[in-house]
DNA sequence: CAGTATCCATTCGGATACTG
DNA sequence: CAGTATCCGAATGGATACTG
């Protein structure tokens, strides 16, 4: 995620909407941090067993591709979440950890964990009936 | 999106993906209810002012079709989050107010929203300084 | 083992035109 | 005013083959 904030004046053919205002709240950055289909739960499974194997997690992915898991980690890496360290070794080993910058971001998992586990608590057993409009 | 649990056998040319485990984690599914581009703004923007008309919102979105509106808001009603009430004028009227289960998404975008400020400021100031990987 | 490179399918976001 | 319908390009996710 390079600074795009004063490319306004860009020659792509076709305006990119990179630039638009709404871009710049927060809550559309941050997705583009830990908003990748993976990348909570590879914080989360670094969390749980850190360091973390590329294969490790690759098997508790399950169905994640290499090149997707690649990338993936890469991404994380970049924006500061985890760091890399590979060793030289035959077979190579390649060990992930989470940044102390990456550590602060399990609290704010555990509460979108929390959420979503009241909502489906509500589905079922409607905590919050459903009211009419005018009731709200 | 429908209900999609019930499906595994479906006859669709190539799987589709969408029975695989790992799509049953929470973070993967939140991010379902909330991840769409416009969808924190919205509940953000409704949480404001609230009720909230149709063209207020795209007002404050500046930039959203109105198509994409709809859509976002119409699965934002159908996830239980906003509730919309139409009035039989002319010109029609269309107020969203957040159902009590949407408010409490306040709390889980304001954690985000504070967990971004830090990222910036960290950016800045380097609150975490950059170490190596045998520190951490 | 832990990747890259390449190609393909699907999904998402958006532009435009039309409507009650 | 607040939509719906349709089409399209971009971005995302994934499968497969190859590599140090």
């Amino acid at each position: 995620m390079e600074n795009r904030t004063n490319n306004e004046h860009q020659t792509l053919t076709k305006a990119t909407n990179l630039d638009l205002p709404q871009n710049n709240f927060p809550v559309t950055q941050i997705l583009k941090v830990i908003g990748g289909k993976w990348k909570i739960l590879l914080i989360s499974a670094i969390a749980e067993e850190c360091p973390a194997r590329f294969g490790e997690l690759r098997k508790k992915m399950d169905g994640v591709s290499q090149a997707m898991l690649t990338t993936q980690l890469r991404e994380l890496e970049r924006d500061g979440i985890i760091c890399r360290k590979a060793y030289a070794e035959s077979p190579p080993r390649v060990e992930y950890k989470l940044t102390e910058l990456g550590k602060t971001l399990i609290n704010v998992i555990g509460v979108m964990r929390d959420w979503w586990q009241m909502y489906l608590e509500n589905q079922e057993n409607q905590i919050f009936p459903e009211v009419g409009f005018a009731d709200l």
